[in-house]
DNA sequence: GCCCAGGAGCCCG
DNA sequence: CGGGCTCATGGG
C-alpha cells in the first residue's frame, strides 16, 4: 500500500485527531479535570506558546504525563515566555516533574522561551520554512523532532514530523528502513505527498493512533490492519 | 522486575 | 557519521 492510500485508511478508521491538543482560552484553572482540549483549530498565540512548551515536554514522554506538567504550567500562569525566563530553574523543574527529566526539560524551556524572546511567534510566522528550521535547531534542547512539531502544529508550516513511531511501524510495513535517518523518512513523506500543512498535521496524528495500538508492544504491528 | 512513552545532547571510535 | 549512555516520571 502506498502511504497516501494507508492515510487513507488511517482516516476512515480513526477519523480527525484534532492535534495538537491545547489549554483552552480562559486557562484550567478550578475547572478540575478539565486538560488540554482537541479540536482547537484557530489558536491564539499563548496557545501557540504552550504547543511549543509542549512540544519539549513530550520529548520521549507519554502525553499523559506531559498534560499534568501543562496543567501545572498553566495554574502557575507559565504559559508566557517572560516569565519562563525570569523562574528560577530549580521551581520550573518542580512544576513540570510529572513529564521526566524535569531538570534538563526546565533548561531547554528557558532555552526556547529565550528564542521566542528574540525570535517572536509572529516572526517565526512570516519566516520562510527553511531559515525558520535551521534557527530551532540550533536551540538547546530542539533535535529534528521537536523542531518540526513546532513548525507544523504552532506555526502551521507544511513539514512532515517523524517520531518512533513512525519509523517503528512504516519499517515494519516494509516502506522505510528502521535505520534510514531522520531526515531520510521526512523526505520519503513529503515526496510522496503534497506540501499540506493540514494533510501532515492529521497524518502524523493519525499514526501515533494507530501506532499506540498496534506498535507498542512486540511483537510489533501482529494485528495491524495496514499489512497486506 | 521489565519495557515503553508523541527525543536530544554528548562523548567516543 | 553512527552507536551507546544519560536524563526521570508513570503506566502496563
Amino acid at each position: 500500500m502506498g502511504i497516501k492510500r494507508i492515510y487513507d485508511r488511517l482516516f476512515e478508521e480513526y477519523g480527525s485527531q484534532g492535534w495538537w491538543p491545547v489549554t483552552p482560552v480562559g486557562g484550567c484553572k478550578g475547572v478540575k479535570p478539565e486538560g488540554p482540549i482537541y479540536g482547537v483549530a484557530l489558536k491564539n498565540e499563548k496557545q501557540k506558546i504552550e504547543i511549543i512548551f509542549g512540544a519539549i515536554l513530550t520529548q520521549n514522554t507519554s502525553w499523559k504525563n506531559v498534560e499534568k506538567a501543562i496543567i501545572s504550567l498553566n495554574n502557575e500562569d507559565l504559559i508566557n515566555v517572560d516569565k519562563i525566563i525570569k523562574i528560577d530553574k530549580t521551581e520550573l523543574a518542580a512544576v513540570i516533574k510529572s513529564a521526566g527529566y524535569y531538570n534538563q526539560k526546565a533548561l531547554k524551556l528557558k532555552n526556547i522561551a529565550e528564542f521566542l524572546k528574540k525570535y517572536p511567534i509572529k516572526a517565526l510566522e512570516n519566516m520562510e520554512l527553511g531559515k525558520a528550521r535551521e534557527l530551532l535547531l540550533a536551540v538547546n534542547g530542539v533535535g529534528p523532532e521537536t523542531a518540526d512539531s513546532i513548525l507544523l502544529y504552532a506555526l502551521n508550516k507544511p513539514i512532515f514530523v517523524v517520531d518512533a513511531y513512525t519509523k517503528r511501524m512504516f519499517d515494519n510495513l516494509g516502506l522505510i528502513k528502521k535505520d534510514d535517518s531522520y531526515d531520510n523518512v521526512q523526505e520519503f513523506f513529503m515526496k510522496n505527498l503534497p506540501a499540506d500543512a493540514k494533510l501532515f498535521n492529521e497524518y502524523h496524528a493519525l499514526i501515533v493512533e494507530h501506532a499506540k495500538r498496534y506498535y507498542s508492544k512486540k511483537p510489533y504491528g501482529t494485528k495491524c490492519f495496514l499489512r497486506g
